[in-house]
DNA sequence: ATGGATTTGTTTATTGGTTGAATTATTTGG
DNA sequence: CCAAATAATTCAACCAATAAACAAATCCAT
């Protein structure tokens, strides 16, 4: 039931302590000693000595020079994440353009291409074949650099079932599309784009281990995390936060149902209401709409799932300042525990990248959680 | 980030691997060997065995007969969870009642005491003391049945804060209640009678790993169960369903907000909406408002959360062939997903009892959660 | 400049726990 | 009554962490 299923056995403990030592040094952000990590990690010099060994043997860390210090002893070395070691590829195809990156060990963004271009015309598989074309480039310039590429992600504006099939991406107007072997054998997850862009701003840091983070473009997405962890739902699509109902005698929604989020929130939504043609001219816009709409739907979600941080992004992260007011005052209406706890409304740090930085992030993530399998690769 | 904090010694992989052995023991509808359980797990015979004779050893298994059998071989030991091991103590307060039962590790109901009688005119300090004799004539019997009773839980209309303090029980009239030490030491949790009852649902098998379990009283409450784990929330006050928003402009809610859900589906309203005076005469009313309302909120639990699986307690239970049509119409209107994969409505299994059987069963899983630390503890 | 104090990192014997193979135990079937 | 089959236990080997001793590299006081 509660407990996972599988059995431990000392492989397994080696596993997890590669793990342990491996992220306190990543999330440490200055060169960690040896013995600094063996005191924060609760394990003996003499166990992390021989952990670090082996992740140095394998690329994921580096030792660097001590630094100067005005103690006595023997001055410690430092380890940090290895910037030629493993990297991800991250891919993204959006309404306006295609994209890719290569992001290293230490988080740092290598390459960067993007191809910008209205992807609704096109059909699916003319749009995978260019951004097959763009991330071999990407690729290519990795390995110039000595990278070795550890796996691929792609985000997408849509429903993505676990198989990574895209059900449906309305506004790419794809429907069921497998986006199949891409790179040659060079696997590629594929995942909603608002998921990815959650976990880049958990990357990038000062965020609580659990927060929603609610991204404004045509539809509206949420990706909730949840005590540093994607959380995906039983079957892979969670966070349709769009489509909750705010007037059950609202106007009605592409979706089939009346007053969803979208039908005030979105994009389309804002600018008619606003009067106005581009997001830009938004910014001198009335909001109190989309803010109070937004408000029920936060407080719908911060009542279910007790959550204490949103972060916004997409268009709304530069609204957000006209978006604050009407938001907060929704949301210590509706929520009933905001006496006691506050929420706290941020808006996004990274811009347009965010998912495709995420996704690239997505395959980082996985080799710092899962170090043992990285080393037990078959070797070039 | 993700991985946990904590370093894995081997006395870590033997503690995992007890409450593995233990769970498959205990998952097993009929008495099952070692040599299952070890295929099973995945582990050895032998290490099976080991564990399996201190599992016995601390009474938390025990060996049965084995069943006849028409095959080749030494027959089979059957192991089962041992019915004179440890047990749990679950206890309740609520609106009309005070009420506590002894669970045994196999999930038997040992002893129930019921306690009739209004507890709104009683201040908190009286209540906790009558439930305070009630508990000790449950451990007074669990004692001469010759259990060893694990722990204790309480399960409260209201919310929880992590400490185990009520911050609010507003229809018990409580206000920031510190249970404090109600059994001479013997450690006491306090949690919200809808999470306890939602884990209550799961230990009565059939459902899948995860579901929201909503429960229908004056308020009205959500246990969200995932993947076999109730999901308290970042502060412990999730799934507070009962003030999701169905309509801007509905009528006010005493929470000070407006078109409240509990305003259209709690008791009061629909008794109001029915025009009758008891629970029991709205088993012949129209109830589509309620079905509606309800339909609406579990649809935005489900586009949030991607969950199959609704249970419906409380006075919902035997009320559902009248309100699964309304619901299911607003489910399918209003869930994008619902078209890939069907959302189950079911009612609750389980009777008013469902709350004070989920706390002592929270004691139980805690001790088959964690074996190890069972066996450790202070012999007596 | 020199020896003691101090901190880092490595070496080595020990311990806890799983594994795999061999062994013992108990049944069915010819 | 013996062979085949299945269950459970015993025992040597192995793997990974620990504790303690040791080596290395620095600061500081004399």
């Amino acid at each position: 039931m509660t407990a996972s299923r599988a059995p431990v056995r000392q492989s397994s403990v080696r596993a997890h302590n590669l793990a342990l030592v491996l992220q306190i040094v990543a999330n440490s952000p200055d060169p960690i000693s040896r013995a600094a990590t063996a005191a924060a990690s609760g394990l003996t010099r003499a166990t992390v000595s021989a952990l670090v060994d082996d992740l140095i043997a394998g690329t994921l860390l580096t030792e660097v020079e001590p630094a100067p210090r005005n103690r006595a002893g023997r001055p410690a070395a430092g380890l940090r994440l290895a910037p030629d070691g493993p990297a991800g590829l991250g891919l993204e195809i959006n309404v306006d353009y295609r994209a890719a990156c290569v992001v290293d060990l230490t988080g740092r963004v290598r390459h960067r291409l993007l191809e910008p271009g209205d992807q609704r015309p096109v059909d699916a598989a003319t749009a995978l074949a260019g951004l097959s074309r763009l991330a071999r480039e990407a690729l290519r310039r990795a390995e110039a650099d000595g990278l070795t590429v550890a796996g691929a992600a792609l985000a997408v504006p849509g429903l993505v079932a676990a198989d990574g099939t895209v059900r449906i991406a309305p506004n790419l107007g794809w429907h069921d599309v497998a986006v199949g072997d891409l790179l040659d054998g060079l696997p590629v997850t594929v995942d909603n784009e608002a998921n990815l862009a959650a976990l880049s701003e958990l990357g990038a840091g000062d965020l609580p281990p659990s927060f929603v983070y609610v991204s404004g473009e045509i539809g509206i997405g949420a990706g909730i995390v949840l005590d540093g962890t994607l959380f995906r739902g039983v079957r892979g699509w969670s966070g349709e936060i769009g489509h909750l109902a705010i007037d059950p005698a609202g106007p009605p929604c592409r979706c089939g149902a009346q007053g969803c989020l979208e039908q005030y929130a979105g994009q389309e939504a804002m600018l008619r209401a606003a009067g106005v043609a581009t997001v830009a001219e938004l910014a001198g816009a009335d909001l109190s709409v989309a803010g109070q709409a937004l408000g029920t739907a936060i407080s719908a979600v911060v009542n279910l799932l007790d959550i204490g941080t949103v972060v916004l992004g997409g268009i709304y992260a530069p609204l957000l300042p006209r978006l604050r007011e009407a938001i907060g005052a929704e949301v210590d209406r509706r929520v009933l525990t905001a006496d006691w706890s506050a929420i706290e409304l941020r808006a996004a740090r990274l811009g347009p990248d965010a998912a495709m930085r995420g996704a690239a992030g997505a395959v980082i993530r996985s080799v710092l959680d899962d170090p043992a399998g990285w080393l037990a690769r078959d070797r070039p």
